[in-house]
DNA sequence: CGGGACTTTGAGCTTTCTCAACGATGGTGG
DNA sequence: CCACCATCGTTGAGAAAGCTCAAAGTCCCG
């Protein structure tokens, strides 16, 4: 008792930890992202490289221009992605949940902030230590290649809704995209959480608050969507949303 | 003689050869892009996979939905890599010059259509061919992923300014990122190239083409750029255009 | 139960788009 | 070699999508 209670203060004051196997065997994340392509085993030596990190929603952990020393894997929570100009325009370039992995830079500084949504854990691990780990494991080199490859094809799909789609379509497309993180394929009364604000919605489809408002809901009283609360939403027509956000509706 | 033209004569039926050692070491993309990474030596191994080919201006190569069996080195010319909507919309994600790389792609199908823009060489690597030179040469597979995190950075620029920049400040910012290409952090009257049209242009940017134009008169009425012709442009005033960029002008 | 933050809705405005005409350029055939 | 035509680029005027400003409604959290 009194030893948990000593752990649990010395876990406040330093909450940079690696996991034990049992945290990494009942991790959320454990079969998605990085740590899937090891076996239990093998985790063991990842784990050891890995700190397991704690943030409260509003924190930000990665800083755009400063020293990439870290990657990052989100065990739980959510993470809004962004660039910003000097007079405070901001671009959310993705919303990252768990397993997703985080990190890559070039030139050895970031090119963005990362910032918690909500409340987040995470494991973060050393370049330096990580890449002994790369060695042993060259699947997980070719991992991280498929990670980037896949983000660089989101970041297209991206820079066409932005660049070429109406703000409903924008909109459609956003959540058909962010469902998937939910209920891959799954059909008709899909309802999923929006933890981001509607001021991370217009800054990721590059627009508005008023005008996300407003297409949000044009399509609730298309009935094509349906809102429990301002943040879960239920896809009612998938199929409808699907042909707005192609652009043939 | 007569086994030269015979030569000329199947390359003209069969352009598909690949690169002597000759050709590499005098390619204008021995030093960028993957091969830069190899040695004279070890490049022979790599060249032993390529294909030469040549593509006329407009020529398609890649296209979206197609399974991806060939990555690609551009050693001359331009290509623009793009994305469509059903209705023709199109959003121009890249311009890829010399030493480019292409041909990244997620669940085994390309993401984007690549086409190009004048008279284009590269070199053509199978997927199957390649791998076993990556699995020789390390220092490939982790160039592979050097390039696909520049890409992501790069990617994550051009949301920012699809999404929050004006059509002046794209404009500025295109020139700036475009001139990189020919004169690194060269100052001053940096005069380059503009292989593209306006349409590109402006599907690059996420304008239309009188709004690009009426924004290249803009910075020509103030000296901040000059045209020899519609295809050669010379920056004057870099760091004002830097400052409108930046949207702090 | 009350107050601050977030979301929705409304009205007028700005930027960019659309439609149209004119101008330049480059390739081709007489 | 020049004239013609097709294509591309520029400029102008009016229309529209989305933005700004404003106010009312809603939801948490203390």
């Amino acid at each position: 008792m009194q030893n948990a209670a000593k752990m649990d203060r010395a876990a406040v004051k330093n909450p940079v930890r690696s996991p034990t196997p049992e945290q990494c065997r009942d991790c959320s994340a454990r079969h998605i992202g990085m740590c899937d392509v090891l076996s239990d085993a093998d985790l063991s030596v990842l784990a050891h490289v890995a700190q397991r990190i704690s943030l409260a929603a509003g924190k930000i952990f990665i800083e755009e221009g400063d020293p990439a020393r870290y990657f990052y894997d989100i065990n739980q929570g959510d993470v809004r992605v962004y660039k910003s100009l000097a007079d405070g325009r901001r671009q959310i370039t993705g919303f990252m949940g768990v397993g997703h992995f985080l990190g890559l830079a070039a030139g050895g500084k970031y090119a963005f902030t990362a910032e918690a949504i909500n409340d987040v854990h995470l494991c973060r691990f050393e370049r330096g230590a990580i890449k002994e780990v790369f060695d042993e494991f060259p699947a997980l080199q070719r991992r991280l290649l498929d990670v980037a490859t896949h983000e660089l094809v989101i970041a297209q799909e991206q820079m066409l809704l932005l660049g070429r789609k109406s703000a409903l379509e924008r909109v459609a497309g956003f959540l058909l995209s962010w469902a998937e993180n939910y209920a891959q394929g799954k059909s008709e009364p899909v309802t999923i959480p929006l933890p981001m604000s509607r001021m991370d919605l217009a800054d990721y489809l590059g627009l508005t608050i008023e005008t996300v408002s407003r297409s949000l809901s044009q399509l609730k009283r298309d009935k094509l969507i349906f809102f429990a609360d301002a943040h879960a939403v239920t896809l009612l027509k998938k199929h409808r949303l699907q042909l707005i956000d192609a652009g043939e509706a």
